[in-house]
Order: structure tokens, then C-alpha cells, then sequence
DNA sequence: TATAACATGTAACAAGTTACATGATTTC
DNA sequence: GAAATCATGTAACTTGTTACATGTTATA
């Protein structure tokens, strides 16, 4: 299951767009919830092209360079809720990363272990204070997916702290 | 800084060991933590050997198929410990999946998405009681991960009943 | 007048996975 | 006698990234 394409499909289905602007809207809005690079959204977009999700028709705005716009079919349409109930339907294990440092720990001695849990936690806090100020665009549901970020953000926070309690002791 | 590099390293950290071992090792353990393939494993580990960090010995046991044996050296354990601080100090976001499909959960009608939800729900659940009956192999620091993993696997469940509820309403 | 923004892409590269190759040996 | 385990790897494939190519038009 393709979360890119999804995504992409999802987008389109709110509104025909070209891809510049896509991948623009990506980059500034959903850098939390996808890392997808430009020439990736330009790669689907034609994949998705070539299979009949969505149709492209050229666009020319004034002198501008001319853009490739494209719209949702029927098709694309359907593989759109296919691919969401999937994706909604699967769990999926959150296998976060950092999880090999944690492991070898002990190979610190117990003031630098501190140390190095203590700039962690100030990093999530940074990070959770950041994610307050994000603007409420309730465009998509992207709001449902950085609440969802912002919990588990809380939670290794209180995990970090309960860490740290454990080593003092 | 490569997480897979790191494991290898605190892993022989603890014993000399040869690569299909060290495979099964992680394979058995470590299937949460990372998700590391048997090629993956072998490639790191010449490049390991060529880099110095580890010096390679065959043993044969009976006439069994011949071993390669890595043991790590003092480069290597300086090279360990510089991974270990880097990854440590490192928060590292929870860039976690699944978070594409929340996104447009509003396309379902609100009985599919809160039946998509509990779905998800009960796996996370099960995850949980799942996490709940791992052995604790004191082995290195895997319980230290898996805790966070279990802490992380909590928030998801709690953030998903607290988004079904403010679905029923 | 230079540089950033607009708009689309290609090409080279990097990294990891799957499938396959090899050959002995224990287990069913 | 067949299949699984032991043990190491290679080769082909997939996927995505970075860097580059191209040409126009606002902006500093």
C-alpha cells in the first residue's frame, strides 16, 4: 500500500491541481506527515497518469511556463477509497527510530546517560511547543493527523521523563 | 548517522560473534527495532571489516560450513561510542505511517470510519498484549526500546478512543 | 543585472530488498 | 531420500534522493 499515492489521489480529490503546486502545498503543509521530494510527486503523478487515475491537460497562465494539470477519474476515484480503507484498516506498528541508541545505553556511565535523555526531552519539548503554533488548517483532515503526532510526541516526553526518574534512582 | 551501523557495533560490543548469528539474532529479538535484512547485515559487516572497525577470523567448528568471525577493535569501539552519543543526543521525530489515511477519514461515512478506527483499535490492542508476553531478555538494553515501544503503542490506543469518542458525538 | 520564483523534468547515485547460488549436514 | 538448517554471499531489481538541465518572469 502506496501512502504517496494516496496522498496524492487524496489532494486531487479535493481539486484538480498541477504538480508544482502540489508538491508546494506538500513541502509547506504536510512536512510532518510526508516526506515525499518533488521529482517523487512528479514520478506518481505520471505513474498515475499512465494508469487512468487521473487525466493531465495543459495549462498556460499568461506567459508563465505551462503546467500539467491533473484531475481524479472515476477510476482514480475508486482506487482513492480503496487505497484510504486500506490504509485505515492496518494498524501499523510504530517503528520509530532511535530505538538502537536506547539499547546500548549502559555503554554510558549514568551521568552522561542523564545527560543525553535530558537534551532529548528538551528536543521534544521544543518539538511539542512547536507543533502548538502550527496554524489549525483545517484543510484535509490534517488536523486528525497532527493531533495524532502531538500525542505521541506527549508520550515520549512522559516516557523520557519516567526514563530518567528510573536512572536517578 | 546509520542506525544499523550502530547495532552491528553494540552488538559485538558484547561478544565476537559471526554474521549468521548475529542475523538470527536480530531476526529473533529484534524484529521490532529494526527491520534489517540478512544481506544488509553481511554487506555492514565487510564494510566494517575494510573500515577497521572490526577484524574478520574464519573458524571452523567439526565440518560444519566455515565461520566468519568479527570481533571489534579499538577503532571500532571508539567509532561505537561516537554513534552511540550522536544517536542518543538525537530526538529524532516520530515520523510515524498511517497518518495519510486520518488525513481524509472524512470521505467515509461516519460508521466506516469509526468501525476503520476501532478495527485499528483492537490492533493496537493486540499489539499491546502482545508486547505484554515478550520474554525479558535482559540482553543488552532491549527492554529499555521495547518499554518505549509499549509507552508509544498506549499512546496510540488512547489517542484512538479519544478520537472515536469525539467521533460519536 | 543578478537572483529568486515558476514549472517540469532527467540522470546519476545510493541504499536496501528479493531471489538466487552454493554446498555440506542434520533431521524427518 | 527429501527437506530444513547451517553459512555466506552475489545479482538483479526497486525505490527514492540529490543534483542538474531548461527557460521564462518577477523581484531586489
Amino acid at each position: 500500500m502506496d501512502e504517496r499515492e494516496l496522498l496524492l489521489l487524496g489532494i486531487l480529490m479535493a481539486q484538480s491541481q498541477y504538480g508544482y503546486r502540489i508538491n508546494e502545498f506538500i513541502e509547506q503543509n504536510l512536512s510532518r506527515v510526508t516526506e515525499m521530494k518533488k521529482p517523487t510527486a512528479y514520478a506518481i503523478l505520471a505513474r498515475l497518469r499512465d494508469a487512468g487515475y487521473v487525466v493531465e491537460h495543459t495549462e498556460q497562465a499568461g506567459n508563465r511556463p505551462q503546467r500539467k494539470v491533473y484531475t481524479i477519474t472515476p477510476a482514480g476515484k475508486a482506487r482513492f477509497m480503496a487505497l484510504l480503507r486500506e490504509s485505515l484498516n492496518q494498524a501499523g506498528t510504530p517503528l520509530l527510530g532511535g530505538n538502537v541508541g536506547l539499547m546500548f545505553l549502559h555503554h554510558l556511565d549514568s551521568g552522561e546517560a542523564r545527560a543525553a535523555l535530558r537534551r532529548r526531552l528538551d528536543q521534544v519539548r521544543a518539538q511539542i511547543a512547536e507543533y502548538e503554533q502550527v496554524p489549525v488548517h483545517s484543510q484535509y483532515g490534517v488536523e486528525l493527523a497532527l493531533d495524532r503526532l502531538r500525542a505521541h510526541l506527549r508520550a515520549e516526553a512522559a516516557w523520557l521523563e519516567q526514563a530518567l526518574a528510573r536512572l536517578e534512582s
